[in-house]
DNA sequence: TGTACATCAGTGAACGCGCGTTCACTGATGTAC
DNA sequence: TGTACATCAGTGAACGCGCGTTCACTGATGTAC
């Protein structure tokens, strides 16, 4: 939310202008929380700001550029708060560990929907996501996979093996990314396949769950979120001791 | 898709009205497939037809209105395909059959993505979803419930049972949904709670692929959606044999 | 320290556009007697 | 069977609107000598 508060190595004008950009964003994700992305415009955000319209063309080159920056933002700030799940959790025990960054995930969706819909909703079809956005995912994705590094293989995951397996092959950032997030593993692939199931998982109850569909269904997603992630967890080998 | 092909008792003029109405529906089902749903516009319609932009106020009341209907017409086309599917895989087993539904509601999902997303993408924030959205949603998520209905307690699954036991002693709406489609079953809970975990799942998989969210991992959402699925039919005591 | 110049944030007018929706109307189709 | 009337699909003009974006500009801030 707040990059590089102070910067000393800025002059004032640049950090002026980071500041600026800073309260467009700020707006136009206000916007969008109170009518979605259709309701995103730049007239509308300069206005709000007290600025005539083309000012904003100062800023950003035009609405999709915006867009873009809204969502790498949020994927950042995304990956930061799994991150730091992790680095909370990090004296418990793997499965606990699992279960802090799914939990931290969903809360992170739940206290901003919009945010969480920018990433995951419907792709505007105008706008053409950036190659960079698979690098995001991966990000938040990550620490998943580091902690999922630390179980076993597990024999009724391996119908997708080979399908990781080519996928890591093929994709040398898979491999990149893989080596990063866990790097003691002698082979990624039954990690990698665990944190694809996780993935699915949660984002099938957080998506449920940010869109409304459960308001029908009266149960806590937290319980079923500890459920379906716990039990990965389990038959994925992750020790739960202390 | 083809709604009362003809009706005799319907006069011409009802025919023919309901004729163009179905022809407005495709039209703009084409628009939203090509553009999303910011791209739906009653005059685009209208100029695609050959009409004149007010004349489909003759039709639906407004854009809200269409958009309604759409959205309808999703849900009971979505629901027809799982009641196709349980019905071509009656003498299988219930393993099988619950993974012939799971199926089956992937491929419509990505038969035609855009009506899907019209389901499961996210909620237009001017557009208020009427309440029988609820009811169609329990509609496809019937025959889930009838198959798991034909599994076993599920020790795991506890944690939710007193949430769903509350929902459906809280809503009459529920409690005669599963006395329809689990009809035999003397509680329904534990079968209730399976199908929430079956939907979850099954969405999480679905809005990924659907959204484009594999594209970055490569693996074969079929595979995927087996072996969630198939685990959770183990998990829930579902026969698999002949 | 003072002057000349360059940078750059922001303005206001203007562009063309397509949108949803209303209104009073025309003319064809169907109905009642 | 023929005539008078009602229904209703569709039209064209018009409404006000907000949108993204461009352009030539002003005036303040910063920089170089």
């Amino acid at each position: 939310m707040s990059p590089s508060t102070t910067d000393p190595a800025q002059t004032p004008r640049q950090r002026y202008r980071a500041q600026v950009q800073q309260e467009i964003k700020q707006t136009a994700l206000a916007q969008i929380a109170e009518g979605g992305i259709e309701a995103l415009s730049i007239n509308a955000i300069a206005k709000a700001l007290g600025m005539s319209g083309p000012a904003l063309y100062k800023y950003f080159r035009n609405r999709d550029d915006l867009l873009t920056a809204l969502i790498s933002d949020g994927y950042e700030d995304a990956a930061e708060a799994v991150r730091t799940a992790a680095h909370r959790a990090a004296d418990r025990s793997p499965r606990e560990r699992l279960l802090a960054l799914a939990h931290a995930y969903r809360d992170w969706a739940l206290a901003q929907p919009h945010r969480y819909l920018l990433l995951q909703g419907t792709p505007a079809t105008t706008y053409e996501a950036p190659a960079h956005t698979t690098d995001s995912a991966r990000a938040v994705m990550g620490p998943f996979l580091a902690v999922l590094a630390e179980g076993t293989p597990w024999p009724a995951a391996e119908p997708l093996y080979d399908e990781v397996r080519a996928w890591v092959t093929d994709t040398p950032a898979v491999a990149e990314w893989a080596a990063a997030y866990a790097p003691t593993a002698d082979d990624p692939v039954p990690a990698l396949a665990a944190s694809v199931l996780a993935w699915s998982r949660m984002h099938g109850i957080v998506n449920l769950e940010v869109q409304g569909s459960f308001q029908g269904m009266g149960h806590d997603s937290a319980t079923l979120l500890a459920l379906e992630i716990g039990s990965l967890a389990d038959a994925a080998g992750l020790p739960s001791g202390a």
